[in-house]
DNA sequence: CTGGATCGTTGGTGATACCAACGATATACC
DNA sequence: GGTATATCGTTGGTATCACCAACGATCCAG
């Protein structure tokens, strides 16, 4: 596609091209699946977390809260989690991955197992583990 | 901010996470300067072909013609680009940066400079050349 | 009791990326 | 010359992720 030789190797160019591909190909295949990458977030961190709260769950996937309240209207109405009062604070909701859910969340892995493959599928053994021990340090 | 265990050494998600803060320095850098990524992106192209077709531009940026069109309007509207009809053909115009649209990318390369260095200030110079390669690979 | 904080919800915006449709123009072919 | 097909620039639209503001309800410390 593009090769403007002025950006061609600036790291942040780079990034966001190797980004922008990597992306797309997911979106793709969570599309297939009737997801979106929110969505998957939402349900990761809960089979992580255990039942939580609205704000924890923004808190721990770094998804703004009006984000989460719409993100999880739709799982909720997959009745791939459940939001039900928090008995001991008013304010809040405590929402809970449902079987449904992880169940849906196991396929999703599958899905990003093969979207790593497609991505990284150019590159040797040594310069995944490379990427992925830079890209971690960039954190 | 996030630290789902589920995604924590998955390279797209790393990658994601990698080019998210990058963008986000680049975005207020940029909005700075009064610019966006796309303005940068066509007075980059239009530097680096000299005068050229909307759907040249598009072609060699990646850019939609739409989003062209709009992003063009502005860079018009700030005498940073030109745009004429092409004699030749009557589909078409004619873009030309101007001299004050060439010191303006000189200046966004300044920008973009120190936007390079504040990303990827943890890493080593060999990492930061890995990267790179790698990167460019997966281009 | 008051002030400040937190929660969930509603509503909004922006940047990037992408798509559809249309009138004007160009070109190859019959 | 006419027709079919392609290209151009424009207008209009959508989606996703990311982010922000405001508000009523609730909680808690002083």
């Amino acid at each position: 596609m593009t090769s403007l030789q002025r950006v061609a190797n600036r790291p942040t160019w780079l990034l966001s091209r190797a980004n922008a591909r990597a992306q797309a190909l997911l979106a793709d295949a969570f599309a297939a699946e009737g997801v979106r990458g929110y969505h998957f977030r939402l349900l990761a961190a809960l089979d992580e977390l255990g039942p939580a709260s609205q704000a924890e769950l923004a808190r721990s996937t770094g998804v703004d809260r009006s984000d989460v309240v719409a993100t999880l209207d739709d799982l909720v109405g997959w009745r791939l989690a459940r939001r039900d009062p928090d008995p001991v604070d008013r304010r809040r909701n405590i929402v809970t991955i449902t079987a449904r859910g992880t169940t849906r969340l196991a396929g999703l892995d599958a899905v990003l197992d093969e979207v790593q493959a497609a991505v990284l599928g150019p590159l040797t053994a040594g310069e995944r583990a490379a990427l992925v021990r830079i890209l971690a340090k960039l954190g």
